[in-house]
DNA sequence: CTTATCATGTCAATAAAACTGACATAAACT
DNA sequence: AGTTTATGTCAGTTTTATTGACATGATAAG
Protein backbone atom coordinates (compact mmCIF):
# COMPACT_ATOMS: atom_id res chain seq x y z
CA UNK A 1 0.00 0.00 0.00
CA UNK A 2 1.48 3.24 -1.10
CA UNK A 3 -1.01 6.26 0.28
CA UNK A 4 0.43 9.23 -1.50
CA UNK A 5 2.14 11.88 0.32
CA UNK A 6 3.08 10.06 3.59
CA UNK A 7 6.36 8.78 1.24
CA UNK A 8 7.96 12.02 0.95
CA UNK A 9 11.25 10.59 -0.76
CA UNK A 10 11.59 11.42 -4.18
CA UNK A 11 7.64 12.79 -5.12
CA UNK A 12 8.95 16.85 -4.32
CA UNK A 13 9.08 17.67 -8.24
CA UNK A 14 6.60 15.17 -9.29
CA UNK A 15 3.80 16.29 -7.05
CA UNK A 16 4.47 19.84 -8.52
CA UNK A 17 3.97 18.74 -12.13
CA UNK A 18 1.36 16.23 -11.17
CA UNK A 19 2.98 13.47 -11.80
CA UNK A 20 2.31 11.23 -8.46
CA UNK A 21 1.10 7.52 -9.93
CA UNK A 22 -2.55 8.27 -8.69
CA UNK A 23 -2.26 11.54 -10.78
CA UNK A 24 -1.09 9.36 -13.68
CA UNK A 25 -3.38 5.83 -13.68
CA UNK A 26 -5.95 8.92 -13.63
CA UNK A 27 -5.11 10.42 -17.00
CA UNK A 28 -4.45 6.97 -18.20
CA UNK A 29 -7.86 6.24 -17.56
CA UNK A 30 -9.30 9.51 -18.73
CA UNK A 31 -7.91 8.63 -21.88
CA UNK A 32 -9.34 5.24 -22.24
CA UNK A 33 -12.57 6.57 -21.57
CA UNK A 34 -12.37 9.68 -23.40
CA UNK A 35 -11.50 7.47 -26.53
CA UNK A 36 -14.45 5.53 -26.19
CA UNK A 37 -16.77 8.40 -26.18
CA UNK A 38 -14.53 9.89 -29.14
CA UNK A 39 -15.36 7.09 -31.12
CA UNK A 40 -18.94 6.31 -30.04
CA UNK A 41 -20.91 8.30 -32.45
CA UNK A 42 -19.27 6.95 -36.01
CA UNK A 43 -19.47 3.77 -34.82
CA UNK A 44 -22.53 4.08 -33.98
CA UNK A 45 -23.68 5.29 -37.74
CA UNK A 46 -20.87 2.97 -39.05
CA UNK A 47 -22.25 0.08 -37.57
CA UNK A 48 -25.59 0.49 -39.89
CA UNK A 49 -23.39 -0.25 -43.04
CA UNK A 50 -21.16 -3.17 -43.37
CA UNK A 51 -18.46 -1.01 -42.92
CA UNK A 52 -16.00 -0.56 -39.39
CA UNK A 53 -13.85 1.60 -37.85
CA UNK A 54 -11.13 0.54 -40.53
CA UNK A 55 -13.27 2.16 -43.18
CA UNK A 56 -14.10 5.24 -41.46
CA UNK A 57 -10.05 5.92 -40.80
CA UNK A 58 -9.09 4.96 -44.89
CA UNK A 59 -12.08 8.09 -45.57
CA UNK A 60 -10.88 10.52 -43.23
CA UNK A 61 -7.42 10.59 -44.05
CA UNK A 62 -8.15 10.17 -48.07
CA UNK A 63 -10.36 13.10 -47.24
CA UNK A 64 -8.05 15.13 -45.36
CA UNK A 65 -5.61 14.82 -47.95
CA UNK A 66 -6.59 14.09 -51.42
CA UNK A 67 -4.51 12.24 -53.90
CA UNK A 68 -2.75 10.61 -51.03
CA UNK A 69 -1.19 7.43 -52.03
CA UNK A 70 -1.62 3.94 -51.12
CA UNK A 71 1.82 4.27 -49.10
CA UNK A 72 1.25 6.70 -47.56
CA UNK A 73 -2.08 5.76 -45.85
CA UNK A 74 -0.25 2.76 -45.64
CA UNK A 75 2.41 4.85 -43.43
CA UNK A 76 -0.25 6.82 -41.58
CA UNK A 77 -2.70 3.54 -40.31
CA UNK A 78 0.35 1.09 -39.57
CA UNK A 79 -1.70 -1.71 -40.78
CA UNK A 80 -0.89 -4.50 -43.54
CA UNK A 81 -1.66 -3.90 -47.25
CA UNK A 82 -3.70 -7.05 -47.36
CA UNK A 83 -6.28 -5.41 -44.66
CA UNK A 84 -6.11 -1.30 -46.23
CA UNK A 85 -6.47 -3.56 -49.85
CA UNK A 86 -10.15 -4.98 -48.79
CA UNK A 87 -11.57 -2.12 -46.96
CA UNK A 88 -10.37 0.20 -50.25
CA UNK A 89 -11.54 -2.29 -52.47
CA UNK A 90 -14.88 -2.40 -50.77
CA UNK A 91 -15.18 1.95 -50.76
CA UNK A 92 -13.81 1.95 -54.25
CA UNK A 93 -16.62 -0.69 -55.42
CA UNK A 94 -19.05 1.26 -53.44
CA UNK A 95 -18.38 4.22 -55.29
CA UNK A 96 -17.07 6.50 -52.07
CA UNK A 97 -13.56 6.35 -52.94
CA UNK A 98 -11.72 6.43 -56.14
CA UNK A 99 -8.50 5.11 -57.65
CA UNK A 100 -6.14 7.17 -60.45
CA UNK A 101 -3.19 6.28 -61.38
CA UNK A 102 -0.21 8.65 -60.32
CA UNK A 103 0.90 11.50 -62.33
CA UNK A 104 4.68 11.74 -61.92
CA UNK A 105 5.18 8.24 -61.07
CA UNK A 106 2.11 5.61 -62.91
CA UNK A 107 2.97 2.75 -60.60
CA UNK A 108 1.34 5.02 -57.64
CA UNK A 109 -2.59 5.61 -57.07
CA UNK A 110 -3.67 8.47 -55.58
CA UNK A 111 -6.69 8.21 -53.50
CA UNK A 112 -9.90 10.84 -53.59
CA UNK A 113 -13.33 10.60 -52.19
CA UNK A 114 -15.92 10.81 -54.75
CA UNK A 115 -18.97 12.77 -53.84
CA UNK A 116 -20.63 10.22 -51.61
CA UNK A 117 -17.72 9.70 -50.14
CA UNK A 118 -16.72 13.00 -49.32
CA UNK A 119 -20.84 12.72 -48.00
CA UNK A 120 -19.91 9.84 -45.86
CA UNK A 121 -16.82 11.98 -44.50
CA UNK A 122 -19.18 14.63 -43.53
CA UNK A 123 -21.98 12.81 -41.48
CA UNK A 124 -18.71 10.99 -39.84
CA UNK A 125 -17.25 13.47 -38.85
CA UNK A 126 -19.57 15.98 -38.19
CA UNK A 127 -21.00 13.21 -35.72
CA UNK A 128 -17.07 13.45 -34.27
CA UNK A 129 -16.88 17.15 -34.15
CA UNK A 130 -20.22 17.92 -32.57
CA UNK A 131 -18.65 15.39 -29.47
CA UNK A 132 -15.18 17.92 -29.78
CA UNK A 133 -16.88 20.87 -30.49
CA UNK A 134 -18.96 20.18 -27.06
CA UNK A 135 -15.93 19.42 -25.01
CA UNK A 136 -13.90 21.95 -26.05
CA UNK A 137 -16.98 24.74 -25.26
CA UNK A 138 -17.72 23.62 -22.04
CA UNK A 139 -13.79 23.10 -21.06
CA UNK A 140 -12.98 26.64 -22.34
CA UNK A 141 -9.67 27.60 -24.36
CA UNK A 142 -7.31 27.22 -21.83
CA UNK A 143 -8.19 23.89 -21.37
CA UNK A 144 -8.44 23.29 -25.26
CA UNK A 145 -4.87 24.91 -25.56
CA UNK A 146 -3.32 22.24 -22.92
CA UNK A 147 -5.09 19.12 -24.20
CA UNK A 148 -3.28 19.38 -27.69
CA UNK A 149 -0.26 20.09 -25.90
CA UNK A 150 -0.21 16.99 -23.97
CA UNK A 151 -1.47 15.12 -26.45
CA UNK A 152 1.02 16.03 -29.02
CA UNK A 153 3.69 14.61 -26.68
CA UNK A 154 1.86 11.60 -26.25
CA UNK A 155 2.36 10.74 -29.75
CA UNK A 156 4.98 8.66 -30.94
CA UNK A 157 7.92 10.72 -32.69
CA UNK A 158 8.41 8.88 -35.52
CA UNK A 159 4.82 9.02 -36.39
CA UNK A 160 4.51 12.25 -35.45
CA UNK A 161 7.35 12.93 -38.24
CA UNK A 162 5.00 10.77 -40.28
CA UNK A 163 2.19 12.42 -40.12
CA UNK A 164 3.55 15.74 -40.19
CA UNK A 165 5.39 15.44 -43.10
CA UNK A 166 2.22 14.15 -44.93
CA UNK A 167 -0.45 16.26 -44.09
CA UNK A 168 1.20 19.62 -43.03
CA UNK A 169 0.09 21.13 -46.20
CA UNK A 170 -3.29 21.86 -46.27
CA UNK A 171 -3.88 25.24 -45.96
CA UNK A 172 -6.90 26.03 -48.39
CA UNK B 1 -17.64 37.94 -17.84
CA UNK B 2 -16.19 39.62 -20.17
CA UNK B 3 -17.53 43.15 -22.14
CA UNK B 4 -18.83 42.48 -25.64
CA UNK B 5 -16.07 44.89 -26.93
CA UNK B 6 -14.83 45.17 -30.08
CA UNK B 7 -17.78 44.37 -32.64
CA UNK B 8 -15.63 42.57 -35.90
CA UNK B 9 -17.62 40.38 -37.91
CA UNK B 10 -14.62 37.14 -37.95
CA UNK B 11 -14.53 37.30 -34.27
CA UNK B 12 -17.12 34.87 -33.10
CA UNK B 13 -16.98 32.90 -29.99
CA UNK B 14 -16.36 30.06 -32.07
CA UNK B 15 -13.15 31.36 -33.31
CA UNK B 16 -12.59 32.80 -29.56
CA UNK B 17 -12.90 28.73 -28.38
CA UNK B 18 -11.29 27.62 -31.20
CA UNK B 19 -13.84 25.62 -32.80
CA UNK B 20 -13.37 25.88 -35.83
CA UNK B 21 -14.46 22.64 -38.08
CA UNK B 22 -10.25 23.17 -39.33
CA UNK B 23 -9.42 23.13 -35.14
CA UNK B 24 -11.85 20.67 -34.60
CA UNK B 25 -10.28 18.04 -37.15
CA UNK B 26 -6.61 18.59 -35.70
CA UNK B 27 -8.32 17.96 -32.08
CA UNK B 28 -9.87 14.76 -33.80
CA UNK B 29 -6.34 13.60 -35.28
CA UNK B 30 -4.57 14.45 -32.53
CA UNK B 31 -6.88 11.80 -30.53
CA UNK B 32 -6.41 8.95 -33.08
CA UNK B 33 -2.65 9.37 -32.93
CA UNK B 34 -1.86 10.35 -29.22
CA UNK B 35 -4.26 6.77 -28.12
CA UNK B 36 -1.53 4.80 -30.55
CA UNK B 37 1.06 6.61 -28.57
CA UNK B 38 -0.98 5.43 -25.29
CA UNK B 39 -1.41 1.84 -25.99
CA UNK B 40 2.28 0.97 -27.93
CA UNK B 41 4.02 0.54 -25.04
CA UNK B 42 1.88 -2.09 -23.27
CA UNK B 43 0.91 -3.80 -26.60
CA UNK B 44 4.15 -4.52 -27.21
CA UNK B 45 4.85 -5.96 -24.00
CA UNK B 46 1.23 -8.30 -24.46
CA UNK B 47 2.82 -9.04 -27.85
CA UNK B 48 5.37 -11.30 -25.96
CA UNK B 49 2.55 -13.24 -24.08
CA UNK B 50 -0.49 -14.60 -25.48
CA UNK B 51 -2.38 -11.84 -24.36
CA UNK B 52 -4.00 -8.80 -25.86
CA UNK B 53 -5.51 -5.18 -25.05
CA UNK B 54 -8.45 -6.87 -23.22
CA UNK B 55 -6.32 -8.85 -21.03
CA UNK B 56 -4.35 -5.42 -20.15
CA UNK B 57 -7.80 -3.61 -19.65
CA UNK B 58 -9.31 -6.43 -17.64
CA UNK B 59 -6.28 -6.38 -15.38
CA UNK B 60 -6.17 -2.74 -14.67
CA UNK B 61 -9.52 -2.80 -13.81
CA UNK B 62 -9.42 -5.57 -11.53
CA UNK B 63 -6.11 -3.94 -9.72
CA UNK B 64 -7.86 -0.94 -9.78
CA UNK B 65 -10.41 -2.01 -7.52
CA UNK B 66 -10.42 -4.94 -5.74
CA UNK B 67 -13.26 -7.63 -5.25
CA UNK B 68 -15.00 -6.10 -8.61
CA UNK B 69 -17.62 -8.41 -9.66
CA UNK B 70 -17.99 -10.01 -13.38
CA UNK B 71 -20.56 -7.40 -13.92
CA UNK B 72 -19.46 -4.50 -13.22
CA UNK B 73 -16.49 -5.39 -15.17
CA UNK B 74 -18.43 -5.75 -18.02
CA UNK B 75 -20.15 -2.34 -17.71
CA UNK B 76 -16.99 -0.85 -17.45
CA UNK B 77 -14.97 -2.74 -20.63
CA UNK B 78 -18.67 -2.12 -22.66
CA UNK B 79 -18.03 -5.91 -24.22
CA UNK B 80 -19.81 -9.10 -23.96
CA UNK B 81 -20.04 -11.71 -21.30
CA UNK B 82 -18.71 -14.37 -23.12
CA UNK B 83 -16.03 -12.33 -24.53
CA UNK B 84 -14.64 -11.65 -20.99
CA UNK B 85 -15.47 -14.71 -19.94
CA UNK B 86 -12.43 -16.28 -22.14
CA UNK B 87 -10.03 -13.14 -21.06
CA UNK B 88 -10.79 -13.94 -17.67
CA UNK B 89 -10.63 -17.55 -17.84
CA UNK B 90 -7.35 -16.89 -19.24
CA UNK B 91 -6.36 -14.85 -16.55
CA UNK B 92 -7.49 -17.34 -13.81
CA UNK B 93 -5.89 -20.38 -15.26
CA UNK B 94 -2.56 -18.69 -15.80
CA UNK B 95 -2.65 -17.79 -11.91
CA UNK B 96 -3.22 -13.90 -12.21
CA UNK B 97 -6.63 -13.34 -11.08
CA UNK B 98 -8.78 -14.79 -8.37
CA UNK B 99 -12.30 -15.31 -8.18
CA UNK B 100 -14.01 -15.30 -5.00
CA UNK B 101 -17.57 -16.27 -4.39
CA UNK B 102 -19.01 -13.03 -3.31
CA UNK B 103 -19.84 -12.68 0.38
CA UNK B 104 -23.21 -10.59 0.42
CA UNK B 105 -24.38 -12.56 -2.67
CA UNK B 106 -22.89 -15.61 -3.40
CA UNK B 107 -24.23 -15.48 -6.64
CA UNK B 108 -21.52 -13.05 -7.44
CA UNK B 109 -18.05 -13.43 -7.99
CA UNK B 110 -15.41 -10.91 -6.74
CA UNK B 111 -12.10 -10.44 -8.84
CA UNK B 112 -8.18 -9.84 -7.18
CA UNK B 113 -5.43 -9.72 -8.60
CA UNK B 114 -2.80 -12.47 -7.49
CA UNK B 115 0.68 -11.64 -6.99
CA UNK B 116 1.50 -12.50 -10.36
CA UNK B 117 -1.43 -9.99 -11.76
CA UNK B 118 -0.26 -7.56 -9.61
CA UNK B 119 3.58 -8.09 -10.66
CA UNK B 120 2.30 -7.79 -14.75
CA UNK B 121 -0.32 -5.20 -13.68
CA UNK B 122 3.07 -2.78 -12.69
CA UNK B 123 4.88 -3.55 -15.50
CA UNK B 124 2.32 -2.99 -18.04
CA UNK B 125 1.10 0.26 -16.42
CA UNK B 126 5.00 1.45 -15.67
CA UNK B 127 5.58 1.30 -19.49
CA UNK B 128 2.13 3.71 -20.18
CA UNK B 129 2.96 5.90 -16.75
CA UNK B 130 6.16 6.63 -18.38
CA UNK B 131 4.96 7.51 -21.59
CA UNK B 132 1.87 10.06 -19.47
CA UNK B 133 5.24 11.01 -17.31
CA UNK B 134 7.12 12.15 -20.40
CA UNK B 135 3.86 13.77 -22.03
CA UNK B 136 3.25 15.82 -18.63
CA UNK B 137 6.22 16.67 -17.82
CA UNK B 138 7.02 18.37 -21.28
CA UNK B 139 3.25 20.20 -21.62
CA UNK B 140 3.98 21.28 -17.99
CA UNK B 141 1.01 21.50 -14.94
CA UNK B 142 -1.25 23.94 -16.33
CA UNK B 143 -1.49 21.95 -20.06
CA UNK B 144 -2.27 18.98 -17.68
CA UNK B 145 -4.93 20.37 -16.14
CA UNK B 146 -6.50 21.64 -19.73
CA UNK B 147 -5.93 17.95 -20.70
CA UNK B 148 -7.74 16.35 -18.00
CA UNK B 149 -10.45 18.97 -18.87
CA UNK B 150 -11.31 18.24 -22.02
CA UNK B 151 -11.34 14.15 -22.07
CA UNK B 152 -13.91 14.38 -18.68
CA UNK B 153 -15.97 16.34 -21.43
CA UNK B 154 -15.29 13.80 -24.43
CA UNK B 155 -16.60 11.16 -21.64
CA UNK B 156 -20.07 9.54 -22.49
CA UNK B 157 -22.19 10.52 -19.45
CA UNK B 158 -23.56 6.98 -19.07
CA UNK B 159 -20.17 5.86 -18.90
CA UNK B 160 -19.19 8.37 -16.36
CA UNK B 161 -21.83 7.42 -14.19
CA UNK B 162 -20.64 4.08 -14.14
CA UNK B 163 -17.43 5.09 -13.62
CA UNK B 164 -18.01 7.23 -11.15
CA UNK B 165 -19.94 5.12 -8.55
CA UNK B 166 -17.72 2.02 -8.91
CA UNK B 167 -14.07 3.49 -9.04
CA UNK B 168 -14.30 6.63 -6.89
CA UNK B 169 -13.38 5.53 -3.64
CA UNK B 170 -9.61 5.17 -4.01
CA UNK B 171 -9.20 9.19 -4.48
CA UNK B 172 -7.56 11.26 -1.74
C1' DC C 1 -42.20 -23.58 -0.63
C1' DT C 2 -42.44 -22.74 -5.32
C1' DT C 3 -41.46 -19.85 -8.95
C1' DA C 4 -39.14 -16.19 -11.09
C1' DT C 5 -35.17 -13.66 -11.67
C1' DC C 6 -30.25 -12.83 -11.35
C1' DA C 7 -25.05 -13.53 -11.75
C1' DT C 8 -22.12 -16.25 -13.67
C1' DG C 9 -20.05 -19.75 -16.74
C1' DT C 10 -19.80 -22.45 -20.78
C1' DC C 11 -20.55 -24.65 -25.50
C1' DA C 12 -21.14 -24.04 -30.31
C1' DA C 13 -21.30 -21.61 -34.39
C1' DT C 14 -20.09 -17.64 -36.58
C1' DA C 15 -18.35 -13.21 -38.12
C1' DA C 16 -15.09 -9.52 -38.48
C1' DA C 17 -10.66 -7.97 -38.92
C1' DA C 18 -6.42 -8.52 -38.86
C1' DC C 19 -2.23 -11.19 -39.98
C1' DT C 20 1.51 -13.99 -42.91
C1' DG C 21 3.28 -15.68 -47.08
C1' DA C 22 3.39 -16.11 -51.79
C1' DC C 23 2.92 -14.37 -56.12
C1' DA C 24 1.79 -11.09 -60.16
C1' DT C 25 2.02 -6.81 -62.78
C1' DA C 26 3.55 -2.64 -64.25
C1' DA C 27 6.59 1.10 -63.78
C1' DA C 28 10.80 3.21 -62.49
C1' DC C 29 15.66 3.10 -61.45
C1' DT C 30 20.61 1.63 -62.33
C1' DA D 1 18.80 -6.24 -68.82
C1' DG D 2 18.20 -6.69 -64.12
C1' DT D 3 16.55 -4.89 -59.84
C1' DT D 4 13.69 -2.45 -56.97
C1' DT D 5 9.25 -0.15 -56.02
C1' DA D 6 4.14 0.42 -55.65
C1' DT D 7 0.35 -1.83 -55.84
C1' DG D 8 -2.98 -5.71 -55.97
C1' DT D 9 -4.55 -10.26 -55.02
C1' DC D 10 -5.03 -15.27 -53.50
C1' DA D 11 -4.97 -18.51 -49.84
C1' DG D 12 -4.72 -19.79 -45.26
C1' DT D 13 -4.74 -18.60 -40.53
C1' DT D 14 -5.28 -16.18 -36.14
C1' DT D 15 -7.37 -13.15 -33.08
C1' DT D 16 -11.19 -11.27 -31.17
C1' DA D 17 -15.62 -10.52 -30.79
C1' DT D 18 -20.24 -11.79 -31.69
C1' DT D 19 -25.00 -14.31 -30.98
C1' DG D 20 -27.73 -17.96 -29.15
C1' DA D 21 -28.63 -21.58 -26.17
C1' DC D 22 -28.29 -23.61 -21.99
C1' DA D 23 -26.78 -24.89 -17.04
C1' DT D 24 -25.92 -23.92 -12.15
C1' DG D 25 -26.42 -21.93 -8.02
C1' DA D 26 -28.33 -18.11 -5.34
C1' DT D 27 -31.48 -14.62 -4.18
C1' DA D 28 -36.08 -12.56 -4.27
C1' DA D 29 -41.07 -12.57 -4.67
C1' DG D 30 -45.37 -14.73 -4.36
Amino acid sequence: MHAPGINSKATRSEQLLFLTDDQLRQGIELMFFAYRGFTADPDMILETMEYGRAHHRAIHFIGRKRGLTVNELLGILGVTKQSLNRVLRQLIDDGLVENRVGLRDRRQRNLFLTEAGENLERKLSDAQRQRMRAAYAKAGPEAVAGFRTVLEQMIDPDIARIVQSLLMDAAP
